[in-house]
DNA sequence: TTGATATCATTTGCATACGAATGAATTTAC
DNA sequence: GTAAATTCATTCGTATGCAAATGATATCAA
């Protein structure tokens, strides 16, 4: 039985032998490597920054100053993460920090403008870094697939 | 103009303005959210086993006993990362540790009777999690993901 | 055979990632 | 108006994930 058989075997919810698992077909596991061949894509194009680091600052020229929190919760990062991140850009002198006026707890985040230059140059080569990822696919696919992709997400 | 212009302008690499890049359109990002949901998922079902644990234990059901670095290269972990995956599957008892007799470099990792009576235990789990990470998707659009993000990984 | 390479494993350092606990500030409910 | 609940941020602990350096062993090549 070949292997595209056992995809559309587990697909179908047929009985499937508890012996034929095979971890290279779990969706979690492709979608682990995926994840792991873009962050090496990435990596060899801007080597100093992490893409956690690049989101936060993409998210920021995005929306303007945010607190912490918010900004996390725009990048899919929880507080404890994001935290980390911050701190990271902060000690970089790409981002700034302050306490919001009138809500004493919250923490503002904004871009330096060594931040805002620095994202601004970094944006083509992010376009190429998304245009490399999804190089093994036409444009057809990659259209079907980010619509796919989006849903799972 | 909507999102979906943004992304077929991507797609077909016409210019793009650097104001419009959208981060939340970028695959980088949408794969790890999607990575980030699957981890979820599987937390909820699977308390005690991490996502690369699992993986390290169905994959040695599959192969019998290997060296760490050779389990290491099957299930997409470094050296230094396999490493610690298994130590803490050898601390729980799940698998055991071996030199090999004739090249003494290799550390040979093999399932002990409680790693293999766990992963026998867990695998239906894993079917469910994959079953309800793709659960958004109908039958026909599992089919086309999967066979795309195997392009990808 | 021995010197250069290569492989296997370990360690260190840094960066996510997240659950859980904590404290401060705010909002809600009554 | 106050007590309860919520929100924001921080800290701690644990677990990947990977680059780089190191040491031990094995293989290759001259």
């Amino acid at each position: 039985m070949s292997g595209e058989d056992n995809l559309l075997k587990l697909v179908e919810a047929e009985e499937a032998d508890d012996h034929d698992y095979l971890l290279q077909e779990q969706v979690g596991f492709i979608l682990r490597k995926a994840h792991q061949r873009h962050v090496s894509i990435f990596a060899a194009r801007i080597a100093d920054l992490t893409p956690p680091q690049f989101a936060a600052l993409a998210k920021l020229r995005d929306v303007g100053e945010t607190s912490q929190n918010q900004l996390g919760t725009l990048i899919a990062m929880d507080a404890a993460t994001v935290k980390g991140v911050i701190d990271r850009l902060k000690a970089r002198g790409l981002v700034e920090l302050s306490r919001h006026e009138v809500d004493k707890r919250r923490l503002l985040v904004n871009l330096t403008a060594e931040g805002r230059d620095a994202i601004e140059r970094l944006i083509p080569l992010a376009r190429e870094i998304t245009q490399e990822t999804l190089a093994p696919l036409t444009n057809k696919e990659i259209a079907t697939f980010m619509k796919l992709l989006a849903k799972l997400a």
